[in-house]
DNA sequence: CCAAAGATGTAAAACGTTTTTGAGGTGCAG
DNA sequence: CTGCACCTCAAAAACGTTTTACATCTTTGG
């Protein structure tokens, strides 16, 4: 493998030639220029990056810290991301918290040591930890800022690029919608109340609801954890707590509880959509695998991983046209299928998992 | 930041010795050691990753290349690598080449030069590429070795460490399930057959049916591309050929065409698993989602990242026992569920997507 | 025609480690 | 007491780049 001075040796000029047609640094004369690009070509020489890192004090890579990689969630996220680095020829480097706040402070720490170009965090920090948030806006090393980018999360009050989708649009076009079908007694399952992500589309179905000059009674709403089992937790409690009559539509916060709901309404010999209809959230693929397939809303994975990315990148480059926090709020869409429309046309076929 | 200078300088010791208590490169007493620990303690120093790299000419980093990284196998994959890179203090490094073998080149070539200790690699050549996985086998980069393990195909007759399900063993295992189950008109869903994952699976299906005297005619074996819409097709041919009486089990070579041929036989009104029973393979968690649920062969997913990542690291490290390639084979294991016993209890609220 | 400025090149310093080399002691055999 | 091995440590070289500082040569303005 050739080194620079190879190179520099063969088209006679120093190496600080070499490195300044390399990176445009500065100018060089185009018979120069030529001579070195064509020993460059010949030598199929390409600069040893961990040299250039050292000496940059930048490692062209970003990182991506991950709550829990088994989610559906991510690999489209990932998907989104890979396409722009590739392009612009940055690697991507893994990290899972599992969702532990100390792992994933520690993930930082080693990004950050590792001098990444930037980070993408799904935090499993939730909207208290305001000093934590401010910390991770002010990051840096040795000097060097270090950009951050959360994704899920609308972290720009606390200075962070944020990528995430509209949770409150999502809540209220899944009331709007249930509503639409004619439903009028409607029960919400949420995700942790804790969290802005839950809250948000709780908000949205609410508001939904007061345009349309109804009210959702507290025993109405029942928090799971977004876990399958919770949202079958939860349809019952709702059930036994209005009997079966009084309920013919339920939201549900994600897809998991939503499937888990199903569940529960299946073993009480309820029909979907017939008896209640069901809405859920994020439009993982399993919602359209599902039988009934699921209504849900969608969140565009593969869109925010690219944004997160691009974003990263302009950072890093230091092109961003904006010197505040940019907030990149995705919109949310109504995905109809069969937990709401018995006639919903199956896309089941254009998955690939 | 202090660097490795400020360490030294506080401890009264050379740079030199400040390496050696942590790097455990030569012997350094035990008054010495002490104050270089504690010094390096009180200032909270790390050693630069990049600067150690360079010259080590080792990155602390292992890259996995994955096929498309959407498919759920990968996540739990991933999982396992996590947990034991996560102990040794290894970063992750992730390409994806979209089943794109100009694209794996490319992204080897990337690790490669990255330095990186180790390459997973699930590659999407086929096993035709003699030539390919040879180089493969003497990957290194100016003198330095390049470990490589292959993921999901087994490649140590070209030299390179694998670990794998086994196949075989899995198709035979579905074949002697239906059988048991008194099925004894089958039929298999492939998938391409120029893939030796397909084969394997093929082949162990046929030797169960042979240790049972039984054949399977060659119409009987329709090969899908692994994608749900070829299971279904692929169902629909086997249909029109044999007529609906002349099949009572189908074997399809992963989940996502066993729930494409489920849709299939739904439509033709037959009755899972009353008039057909069904196999898959992978247990990925949708097989436990689907209704009915999926009976099915598991891949030890996760376990399958662990071994890979530790292997790798043994080798990186230089303390593999071993000289020669790696096989690690895993075991298939049965798991049975609603299409092949309907009275098969439902462990749904287990997985968590 | 000279001073100042610009353009283009090179040598050498720097990045922060690890590794090599060699120096200074100490103990032991002859 | 000398010579030799040995242990411990420090000084300096090395890793392969990028960057800085400076040299040279050409323009340009006055």
């Amino acid at each position: 493998m050739p080194g620079i001075k190879e190179v520099a040796q063969r088209a006679h000029v120093s190496i600080a030639t070499v490195s300044n047609v390399i990176n445009n640094t500065r100018p060089v004369s185009a018979p120069l220029r030529q001579r070195v690009l064509q020993a460059i070509d010949e030598l199929g020489y390409v600069a040893d990056p961990m040299a250039s890192q050292l000496k940059k004090r930048r490692a062209r890579t970003i990182g991506l810290i991950t709550t829990r990689i088994t989610s559906v969630f991510y690999p489209y996220v990932i998907d989104g991301i890979n396409q722009v680095l590739d392009q612009n020829g940055y690697d991507l480097v893994l990290h899972d918290t599992r969702d532990d706040t100390e792992r994933e402070i520690n993930c930082i720490r080693r990004l950050t040591q590792a001098r990444v170009s930037g980070i993408i965090l799904d935090t499993s920090h939730d909207k208290h930890d305001e000093a934590y948030f401010l910390s991770l806006a002010a990051l840096s090393h040795r000097g060097y800022p270090m950009p951050v980018v959360s994704l899920e999360l609308d972290l720009t009050r606390y200075g962070l690029d944020s990528v995430f989708a509209d949770g409150t649009e999502g809540g209220d076009l899944a009331a709007q919608h249930l509503l639409d079908c004619g439903c009028r007694q409607l029960a919400h399952i949420a995700g942790p109340l804790h969290g802005s992500l839950a809250q948000d589309r709780l908000l949205g179905f609410r508001r939904a609801l007061l345009r349309n000059s109804l009210t959702l009674p507290d025993r109405r709403v029942v928090a799971g954890d977004f876990s399958q089992a919770s949202g079958y937790r939860a349809a019952c409690r709702l059930l036994e707590q209005t009997g079966p009559d009084g309920l013919d539509g339920i939201f549900a916060a994600n897809d998991q509880m939503a499937a888990g709901a199903c569940h529960a309404l299946r073993e009480k010999g309820l029909a979907i959509p017939r008896d209640i209809r069901l809405v859920g959230y994020d439009n993982t693929f399993i919602a359209s695998i599902v039988r009934p397939s699921l209504t849900t809303i969608d969140v565009p994975k593969t869109e925010m991983g690219r944004l997160a990315a691009s974003c990263l990148i302009e950072r890093a480059e230091g092109r961003s046209g904006q010197p505040g926090p940019r907030a990149m709020r995705l919109p949310a869409k109504l995905v109809v299928r069969e937990t709401t429309d018995p006639d919903a046309e199956s896309d089941w076929a254009l998955f690939d998992w």
